[in-house]
DNA sequence: CTGACTGCAAATAGTTTGCATGACG
DNA sequence: CGTCATGCAAACTATTTGCAGTCAG
């Protein structure tokens, strides 16, 4: 299932946040995206609507949002910035290109009896887990064959 | 295996490095510890024996010693500020208690049919993946359960 | 000696906070 | 109308860069 920025508006009212027209426009931003986005590339994004809206403001509606479990934070590879992504609720991970930056999702990671072996071994109790994979996509594996 | 500082330091000298006391007071704080150690705490723990030592000298060994891959970087799940650890190059990864910031290393992850798979399905060439378990350990477990 | 390394200070990038103004309901 | 959100500017943190002095080989 996927989030609509009508639905996400109505959980945000229930929970008592005032909805502005830039918050609306924030959400909206990163629904619409299959992307994910840095704060920067958001703010970016919305000023072509919303001229005056303040990094600020994109700032405080992601950590809203965060709390509320609506978007998840991504850690590139050795950049190590935090970048967002629109994303249901569910859990997945992923493969991301170091060359161009292009991320896929995928979902069934099966580390289900490692985490039990794990939690087992270091009496951790193992609230969950973040998986990246890195590597080259197609298009750059070839742009770089080409170039040799 | 385990690299100690005078292994370190033939290796930089090899490939053109000039080592300064303050260069190898780094690597021995780092192969020293134990920890994953943030640049600033290994300041700190250089600045006990040399008094006048700069972050910066820090940063630039570091990044030395990361491209020649005998150090590598880790990312901490939420906060995202990059922590470094000592470490023999082999493969491995991070299980960290999100309460006292414990990381336990572990080795075999048997990733390699899902990145199999994963490799097949997308096109990508995977060069390497990022796997850290997040949790709360016994100890922070128990210290909880005696709050309430 | 000479080039590489160091430390300082200043620059940068990303993110957070204080405060007066303005909008939602 | 009161309260919460916004935008600006300034503060902060982590990291990088320019530069002149210093040291290893």
């Amino acid at each position: 299932m996927v989030y609509t920025e009508k639905r996400i508006v109505t959980v945000l009212k229930q929970r008592g946040y005032n909805i502005h027209a830039q918050r609306r426009k924030v959400i909206n931003a990163i629904v619409e995206s299959r992307e994910h986005l840095t704060p920067a590339a958001i703010h970016a994004r919305v000023k072509r609507e919303h001229k005056g809206i303040g990094l600020v403001t994109i700032y405080r509606t992601l950590e809203i949002l965060m709390e509320m479990g609506l978007i998840c934070e991504m850690h590139a590879g050795g950049s190590c910035r935090s970048y967002l992504m629109r994303s249901p609720s569910e859990h997945h991970h992923h493969l991301i290109c170091s060359d161009c930056g292009t991320v896929i999702d995928f979902t069934n990671c099966d580390l289900g009896g490692l985490e039990r072996r794990l939690a087992k071994e270091t009496n951790f109790k193992i609230d969950g887990h973040l998986l990246e994979f890195l590597g080259q996509c197609r298009k750059c594996r070839m742009a770089a064959r080409s170039l040799k």
